[in-house]
RNA sequence: UGGGCCGUCGCCAAGCGGUAAGGCACUGGACUUUGACUCCAGCACUCCCAGGUUCGAAUCCUGGCGGCCCAGCCA
């Protein structure tokens, strides 16, 4: 994809039971090209599970030389808007995708569909129903007991036709009629039950407007899509598994002239955070987080403003594969993904987060050196920047320890240490206020240093640094996971008392010159500590940056 | 307890009757002006359990056990 950097691997080559599927029915000559389809709602943003499914069905057509449909699944006016759509176009193209002019909407087929309906019922497989939905609810049966007919399965088919009709032109009010399907109140699949085909909803479509109040169910309208524009292999989640007989007995009963093959995997899980839309909308809307963006959610325009790259979360979904196991992923194989995109890809800078004061006592007062380092050190065409490098200083809190824990490499009293692409320092004196906490450091500087190793000794520790009056002032955004528990449902639990309290700490930090005008978007690893893009809330002057992800930390472990 | 599906290393996941891939994590070690990156090494005599078939079983059969999904005029 276009913004691959050069410096990554090569993708993980996906390989499943769906593309062994796919690779077998071209082989054996059942299909001569492939088209796939990615089915979204627009009732709510994409998250991480939808990007498993899009690079699933666009990967596994695109890598047979097939095509890949985007197609809005919108049968139910009362939760759809058009936000969502434009939010869902846009999450699908940042991933890296292109459906060319092969966009579609349901909603379109609704003529066709509805025709599908009036044939059905002229083959006497469906009626016009009135029945409540209490009462269907009743005549249903249970999971172990079979359903009973409604008392107007027999209505003749000349009356199922002007009752539908009627239905149509809005003679009836919502909820008197429906109209079923006539399949078998016993079976023990629950589905086939007689399932609704039409509702009637007096409601504004987003896209068709008012040209309804007559609308068809997802299981109806699903594989009747999928057949017109000639899809092969229709992709889902393991929740459809128990509709694929609905969904073949449509296509069966229909002239259609194609039957496309619906095949179903486990949906993703991700630790620590929730999936479903219905729950991602509470979070929304009850203001827990800050919209659908919030990086704390695993929308994709929440990691794309934490500063996720679309070719880590591609990454990501083929390192997990494709199954129908019960799954649920640790955080770390995302954060794998991350990382590595990031590590080829990104500028290095420096950064510190809980600034310490300290003094070169053996710099002159009003000294500048104007240092070149390298943006990248494995990648020189990144180019270099000017850091700054002055008498006064801070430095990394968590880089001073007055007591040195046993495998300490950072600076101690009386100890040395090297700053980041400056000079071997020496800490001669701890400065303290009254309560008793360290508020700076008096250092010497070795100038012999600057680029060479020291003479006669060793300096294990590295740590980063920024000129105290010459670097700027930044918010920074501390993200952490959005929940305490790998599963917030866990025993029954209402997620939403499991929400991480401290999953978002925003400190105020100190950022070299050289990012005072990065624009939003722009993605830096702030050397010794993480991944951090600006955020789009950043100005000049007022600097914001989001913590993508922390570097790994071999050391974090031991203390 | 009706129906459907699933159970291989801490987490994903290959495997499809011939004697357990890979990734993440983890543990060493090398390198290092990022405790990062990179590199090298280690990490399932065993595949939910129990029987059976077979020269040979994670793969086939039988019986258990465990988990997920389904009773929307949602998708």
């Amino acid at each position: 994809m276009a913004d691959a950097p050069s410096g990554s691997s090569a993708p993980s080559a996906p390989s499943d039971f769906i593309r062994r599927i796919i690779a077998d029915d071209l082989r054996t000559g059942k299909h001569d090209h492939i088209l796939t389809r990615f089915p979204p709602e627009p009732n709510g943003y994409l998250h991480i599970g939808h990007a498993k499914s899009i690079c699933l069905n666009f990967g596994s057509s695109l890598e047979v030389g097939g095509v890949c449909n985007l197609r809005f699944d919108d049968t139910n006016p009362e939760k759809e808007e058009q936000e969502y759509i434009d939010s869902i176009t846009r999450d699908v193209r940042w991933l890296g995708f292109d459906w060319a002019d092969r966009l579609f909407f349901a909603s379109d087929y609704f003529e066709k569909v509805y025709e599908c309906a009036e044939e059905l019922i002229r083959k006497g497989l469906a009626y016009v129903d009135s029945l409540s939905a209490e009462e269907m609810r009743e005549y249903r049966g249970t999971l172990t007991q079979p359903g009973r007919e409604s008392p107007d399965r027999h209505r003749p088919v000349e009356e199922n036709l002007r009752l539908f009709r009627e239905m149509r032109a809005g003679v009836h009010p919502e909820g008197k009629y429906v109209l079923r399907a006539k399949i078998d109140m016993a079976a023990p699949n629950i589905n086939l039950r007689d399932p609704v085909l039409y509702r009637v909803k007096f409601a504004t479509h987003h896209h068709v407007g008012d040209a309804w109040c007559l609308y068809p169910m997802y299981d109806f309208t699903h594989p009747i899509s999928d057949a017109l524009e000639g899809i092969t292999h229709s992709v889902c989640t393991l929740e459809f598994e128990d509709h694929r007989p609905l969904y073949d007995w449509v296509v069966d009963h229909l002239d259609l002239g194609c039957k496309p093959r619906q095949i179903e995997f486990s949906r993703l899980s991700l630790e620590y955070t929730v999936m479903s839309k219905r729950k991602l909308n509470l979070l929304v809307k009850e203001g827990l987080v800050s919209g659908w963006d919030d990086p704390r959610l695993p929308t994709l325009a929440g990691m794309r403003r934490r500063g996720y790259p679309p070719e880590a979360i591609r990454e990501f979904c083929a390192r997990i594969g494709v199954s129908k196991a019960d799954n649920r992923v640790e955080v770390g194989q995302l954060e794998s993904c991350v990382r590595e995109a990031l590590d080829a890809s990104s500028p290095r800078a420096m950064a510190v987060l809980r600034p310490l004061k300290v003094v070169i006592e053996t710099l002159p007062e009003g000294h500048l050196d104007r240092l070149t380092l390298g943006n990248h050190p494995k990648r020189p065409e990144l180019g270099q920047r000017s850091v700054p490098l002055t008498r006064d200083l801070f430095i990394e809190a968590d880089d001073f320890a007055e007591i040195s824990p046993k495998g300490f490499k950072r600076l101690v009293p009386d100890g040395e240490v090297r700053l980041r692409g400056g000079y071997v320092i020496r800490c001669r004196e701890v400065v303290k206020n009254e309560a008793g906490e360290v508020v700076e450091l008096r250092c010497t500087h070795d100038p012999a240093t600057l680029g060479a190793d020291p003479v006669g000794r060793k300096v294990r520790g590295v740590i980063h640094w920024v000129s105290a009056d010459r670097s700027l002032p930044a918010s920074i955004r501390l993200y952490d996971r959005l929940f305490l528990r790998p599963d917030p449902e866990e025993e029954g639990q209402d997620f939403l008392t499991m929400l991480n309290p401290a999953s978002l700490e925003t400190v105020t930090g100190r950022v070299e010159p050289s990012l005072a005008d990065a624009p939003p978007e722009a993605r830096f690893q702030f050397e010794r500590v993480g991944y951090f893009c600006v955020d789009q809330d950043s100005r000049p002057g007022a600097l914001v940056f989001n913590r993508t992800v922390t570097l790994r930390d071999s050391w974090a472990g031991g203390n």
